[in-house]
DNA sequence: CATGATAGCGCG
DNA sequence: AAAGCGCGCTATCATG
C-alpha cells in the first residue's frame, strides 16, 4: 500500500491530496483532501494504527522537516525526485517506461533544486502552529520552482503528477533488467532521504565549551576582531624572522613562496607536503602556522558561533549528492570535521552515543561483488589488510593497504603501482572486476554498480577530445591528450562501482539501523534529551553519517539494545545484497555514556 | 562590487 | 606538484 502525498489541484500551500494506490497499474482506491495545518495529525494517525503504507511524495527535503518538526515520524517513503534521478541513468531500468508521455515528466529531468543556505531554525524555536513556511514550499526555492510551472497540475509536487510519476518510475523498474535490486536501491535511498532529514532535526550533540576549550588550549584565549590569536601571532613572528622578513603576509601564497624562494627554498608550491621534504629553519613555525590557520577559519570560533546552538550541530546531509551515490553535506563542512574536534562530541547526560564504523568497508564490497573467495577470505578477521598479509601476497599491512588502495584507485607509479600486480596475482577475481570497469570507462562506456546505479557518459569535451585522436590529420600531442583522459575517466569508472556500492551497502546498514531503533519506542518522558527535538526527544536515533560510519545517541535504558541493533543491521545489510556471499563486514563500535542525571 | 578559478587542507 | 578516487570550505587573486 503507498499514499501519494502532493498538493491537491489548485491547494498549493492550503491543502494536500492524499491518494492511496494499490497496484500501480490499477486507478488509484481513495483520495482524500486534507488542509495542510492537519497534514502532521493525519499521517500520524495512519502510521500508528494498522500496516504502515509507503508514503510517496516528489522530494523528502520539502515535505518531512515539517512533519519532524510536529513530532511526527514516518516509517518508508519513496522519493521521486531522488528516485527519478536513480532511474534516469540506469542501464538496468527500462528508459522507455520512465518517460513515457504524461503531463510534465521533463520536469523530472531538472536539476536538483538547490539547497537551502541557511539552517532552519531548531525545532524548539519552530512555532508550535504547522504553517506554512515549515514546509519550505514557499520559500527561496520552493517557491521559484512552483511559480515556473505553468500548471498545478504539472508541478512535480501536485498529487496529480506525483502519481504518474510513480505509476513511470513503477514501470521503469518492473520492465527492467533486474527489478528487485533497483527495488532495494530506491527503498535504500528513499529511506536515506528520511535520515538526511531526521539527522538534520536531531542535531549531533556538541558539547561548545569543549570546543572552545581546544580552541583557547591551541590557538590562545579568543582574540579581538581583527586580530589573531596569540599562538598564531608568536608562530608568524618565527616566520617572518627566519626569512628575515618582518612584514610578511602569510596568507598570499604568492608572496610567501616569494619570500621562500628569497631564502633559499626552491620549493614550487607552499604545500605541507612539499615543504616537509626540506630542512629550514622557516620550515616548523609555518607548518605549525598552517595548522592552527586550518583550525581558525575552519571550525573557530565563528563556526562555534555559526552552526552549533543548543547543544547540537546541524549539518545539512545531501542524499545522492555525489555521483557515485555517496552524501554530499552543505554547510558546517560535516564531512570534513576534524578528527581533533571529536572531543566536541558528547552524549547528553543519562544518554550515550554509540560509535560505529565498518573496518575497510570498500575492499570487503568489491571481494562481494566478485565473489572472490580468496579475498573474502583474507577479511574473515577483523582486519582485512591483516588477512592479505597472511596469505602471502604482500608482506606488511602497510603495503597491503597500499595496494588495495592502488587497485581500486588506479595507480600506476610510485609504490603502490609496484604493488598493484601482486595483488592481481593472489585475487585475479577481484582484480578483473575493476580492470574491466577501467577498460569499459576508458572506452566511453558505462559502468553500473551492485544496485543499479549508473555512471554519468562522458561529457561532450571528453567526446571530442577523444574524436580528435583518431582524425586523419591527427597528431602525437591529440593522442596523448586523448589517452591522457581515457585513462582519467577509466580511474574514475574503476573507483565508481567500488565507492557506490559501499554507499548503496551503508545506506542498507543505516535503514536497517534506522527500522531497529524506531521499534523500541520511546522511553519515560524522565529519560528525555528534548534538544534532539520533538520527534527523537525521547528514542534512539542516528545522530551522523560519514561514509562508512554512524553515531547514535541513544538513551541510557536503550543503549544496548541499540548496540545490538548496529551489529545486527551489518549482518543485515550484507545479507540484503550480497544473499549468501561469505564476506564479513566487521564493526569497530565505540561506547560513550555521558553523565548521570541528578 | 560581484562572480569564478585556484591553492590548500580537512574528511572517507 | 602527488603517486591514485570522491567530496566541501576558506582565502586569495583574477576577471567581468
Amino acid at each position: 500500500m503507498v499514499i501519494i502525498v502532493g498538493w491537491a489541484a489548485g491547494g498549493r500551500g492550503h491543502s494536500v491530496a492524499l491518494t492511496e494506490a494499490g497496484a500501480a497499474t490499477a486507478p488509484p482506491l481513495a483520495t482524500r483532501i486534507v488542509p495542510l495545518a492537519q497534514l502532521p495529525g493525519v499521517i500520524a494517525a495512519r502510521e500508528a494504527s494498522g500496516p504502515k503504507p509507503r508514503w510517496v511524495w516528489h522530494d523528502t527535503a520539502q515535505w518531512y522537516p515539517a512533519l519532524l518538526a510536529a513530532g511526527v515520524t514516518i516509517e518508508r517513503c519513496h522519493d521521486l525526485r531522488l528516485c527519478h534521478a536513480i532511474l534516469h541513468g540506469s542501464e538496468l531500468a527500462a528508459a522507455r517506461a520512465l518517460h513515457s508521455g504524461g503531463v510534465g515528466e521533463s520536469v523530472w529531468d531538472a536539476p536538483p533544486a538547490p539547497q537551502l543556505l541557511t539552517p532552519p531554525p531548531p525545532p524548539h524555536a519552530a512555532s508550535a502552529l504547522f504553517d506554512i513556511d515549515d514546509f519550505g514550499v514557499s520559500t527561496a526555492h520552493g517557491s521559484a520552482r512552483a511559480q515556473d510551472a505553468t500548471a498545478d497540475e504539472t508541478a512535480p509536487a501536485s498529487a496529480v503528477e506525483a502519481l504518474a510519476e510513480w505509476r513511470r518510475q513503477t514501470a521503469a523498474v518492473a520492465e527492467g533488467s533486474a527489478p528487485e535490486r533497483l527495488r532495494l536501491l530506491l527503498a535504500a535511498e528513499s529511506a536515506g532521504a528520511l535520515m538526511a532529514a531526521e539527522m538534520h532535526a536531531a542535531g549531533l550533540p556538541w558539547r561548545a565549551e569543549v570546543h572552545e576549550h581546544l580552541l583557547v588550549a591551541t590557538l590562545g584565549p579568543k582574540p579581538v576582531a581583527g586580530a589573531l590569536p596569540e599562538r598564531m601571532e608568536l608562530r608568524a613572528r618565527a616566520v617572518r624572522s627566519a626569512l628575515g622578513e618582518p612584514e610578511l603576509h602569510l596568507e598570499s601564497q604568492p608572496r610567501l613562496l616569494r619570500a621562500l624562494h628569497r631564502a633559499g627554498l626552491m620549493v614550487e608550491s607552499t604545500s605541507r607536503w612539499e615543504l616537509r621534504k626540506h630542512t629550514h629553519p622557516v620550515i616548523e613555525p609555518l607548518l605549525e602556522y598552517k595548522t592552527l590557520a586550518r583550525l581558525l577559519s575552519a571550525n573557530g570560533w565563528a563556526w562555534l558561533e555559526e552552526w552549533v546552538h543548543a547543544g547540537r550541530f546541524r549539518p545539512t546531509f545531501v542524499p545522492g549528492g555525489v555521483v557515485t551515490g555517496r552524501w554530499a553535506s552543505s554547510g558546517g563542512g560535516a564531512l570534513q570535521l576534524p578528527k581533533q574536534l571529536r572531543q566536541a562530541v558528547l552524549p547528553d547526560p543519562g544518554w550515550a552515543l554509540i560509535t560505529a564504523d565498518v573496518a575497510q568497508l570498500e575492499p570487503r564490497v568489491l571481494a562481494a561483488m566478485a565473489g572472490d573467495a580468496a579475498m573474502a577470505a583474507a577479511g574473515r578477521g577483523a582486519d582485512l589488510y591483516e588477512g592479505i598479509v597472511a596469505s602471502g601476497a604482500v608482506d606488511t599491512r602497510e603495503h597491503a593497504k597500499l595496494a588495495v588502495l592502488g587497485a581500486m584507485y588506479g595507480a600506476t607509479t610510485g609504490e603502490s603501482g609496484r604493488l598493484v600486480p601482486r595483488l592481481r596475482r593472489a585475487f585475479p577475481d577481484a582484480m578483473r572486476l575493476v580492470d574491466r570497469a577501467a577498460g569499459a570507462g576508458e572506452r566511453g562506456e558505462g559502468v553500473t554498480t551492485w544496485l543499479g546505479r549508473s555512471s554519468p557518459p562522458p561529457g561532450a569535451r571528453w567526446r571530442t577530445v577523444q574524436a580528435a585522436a583518431t582524425q586523419p590529420g591527427a597528431g602525437a600531442a591529440e593522442e596523448r591528450r586523448a589517452r591522457q583522459s581515457a585513462r582519467d575517466r577509466g580511474r574514475f569508472t574503476r573507483n565508481f562501482i567500488v565507492q557506490g556500492t559501499a554507499a548503496e551497502w551503508a545506506l542498507c546498514w543505516m535503514a536497517e539501523i534506522r527500522l531497529r531503533l524506531a521499534a523500541l519506542g520511546d522511553v519515560p518522558a524522565a529519560s528525555a534529551a528534548p534538544r534532539s527535538g520533538p520527534a527523537f526527544a525521547r528514542r534512539a536515533h542516528l545522530a551522523f553519517f560519514l561514509h562508512d560510519e554512524i553515531i547514535v545517541h541513544a538513551p541510557r535504558e536503550q543503549v544496548d539494545a541499540a548496540a545490538s541493533a548496529v551489529r545486527e543491521a551489518a549482518a543485515s545489510a550484507g545479507r540484503l545484497m550480497f544473499g549468501g556471499s561469505s564476506v564479513d563486514f566487521p564493526l569497530e563500535l565505540h561506547l560513550q555514556h555521558g553523565a548521570s542525571e541528578t
